[in-house]
DNA sequence: TTATATCCTGACATAGATGCCAGCTTGTTC
DNA sequence: GAACAAGCTGGCATCTATGTCAGGATATAA
């Protein structure tokens, strides 16, 4: 059995741990997704979607996979995109296990009428190359989720990590890079300024560089990323952790 | 107390337990880093390392926190940039609970030249908005790292997350967005082809569109996602997910 | 019907990025 | 001293992106 192979069987045993610990909390009711930005459902190695294959949900005949609006609803879509914490959905507000202001600007009045869940706990999957997943366990009625939350969130949380890295690498995507080669301090510096949309002038001025060594640095950056202009570079080397914080 | 504050207390409490754990379970020299783009060391309200005040470190002369290469060594940052589980080291090679082909690329061959540890276990933090950062938790001898791991990864990494995360919030970095407008179908895709360093007029190709309505798109979502120009749209929306794999 | 959102297209001028050429300093190693 | 790497700087031609103006098509919901 080839590698690709193997990551596949282990995926689809990831997939029943899923299901089964959402089961044995109460909450048996799950959503998946490896990647935010495909707007394709996560299927196995056929090609069928694993919310037919394997995930139950709250009403059994809306094929809530194919609009990702309604499964994945909104509001816990944008929740994953600030959050890098597990959290869980109750009283129409979201939460986790400590005083946080992440999540409380997300509107969440609608949420009650697109997804039938009132509780629910979602995985946040960040990864590597910038890509974006979520696991979401939900429960139709009221099972106490805070509980359950404070107890199970380190495990669904590691299990959602093993699942969804090893989808992708069944997948092959994201491509998974041969070589990486050292950025240079200078390189790194001009390639946080050009992300935060700075002109070659501009970062000249900031770092005390003249504009042609400044292209000098982000040719440079460029060529050890493998990157083909300015906008790939800052794709590929924040996907991969160089450019960092504003 | 006010909620920064109230962030710093938490994340003096996470720290502790960092430390605690590690010598619980017989690896207590660590390394914690919540930016690895930042050359600083990672610090508390005081702008005091957590190397100084918490840490220990397998030689404690060293100053190993201010050369970020020594103390985080250079492959163990190019596996976290690669891999968003938790995995170990040992035996000169990194490991996982499954079979993975995701860190056989990296050169490992002088790690213990310049880490004094033979086993580490290491849990890469993705972040959103494209920050990456990491604990590491390491013994000076041989300590039977791989039952250590299958045992307690999940709740160093939920540990590892939450400490980032308050950590980062105290910092008030990232700077958490207010509002999170929705991205059509048409601004997604385009967005998703200039960051693969496509030209307007190569987007208008591939997706059948004139240059002006490409220029539409872009425009439109750089101003949803607050930026200005290409290059921090592709930040800021592979920062947030909007991206997605290659 | 009237909004509203999404989507689509064009023209023009200016600023910026890129590819290519060349040369310079500084420090290290042999 | 010679050879080498890393960093730094300039000029020039061309392509690309951006700002600002204009217009219209289609569909869904109130």
């Amino acid at each position: 059995m080839d590698h690709r192979a193997q990551c596949w069987a282990q995926t689809s045993q990831f997939i029943a741990q899923v299901q089964d610990i959402g089961d044995e909390i109460g909450m048996p009711y799950i959503a998946a997704q490896a990647d935010l930005a495909d707007p394709n459902p996560m299927s196995d190695e056929a090609g069928v979607p694993y919310a037919l294959s394997t995930f139950r949900w709250i009403n059994p005949d809306s094929e809530y996979y194919r609009d990702r609006k309604l499964a994945l609803s909104e509001p816990f879509l944008n929740a994953c995109r600030l959050s890098a914490e597990p959290f869980y959905f109750r009283d129409g507000q979201f939460h986790m296990n400590r005083a946080s202001h992440l999540l409380s600007s997300i509107d969440c009045s609608h949420i009650h009428e697109s997804i039938l869940s009132s509780e629910a706990i979602i995985v946040p999957v960040h990864q590597p190359r910038s890509m974006l997943g979520t696991i979401i366990w939900c429960a139709k009625d009221a099972v106490g989720v805070e509980d359950i939350f404070r107890h199970h969130a380190a495990r669904l949380q590691y299990l959602a990590v093993q699942l969804i890295s090893t989808h992708n690498e069944a997948r092959g995507r994201p491509r998974n890079a041969p070589i990486l080669q050292r950025l240079t301090r200078r390189e790194a510096q001009c390639l946080r300024w050009a992300a935060a949309g700075k002109t070659d002038s501009e970062i000249g001025i900031i770092l005390d560089l003249s504009i042609s060594t400044v292209r000098f640095h982000l040719r440079n950056a460029a060529s050890k990323l493998g990157a083909t202009g300015r906008t790939q570079s800052i794709q590929l080397a924040a996907g991969l952790g160089f450019i960092g914080a504003v």
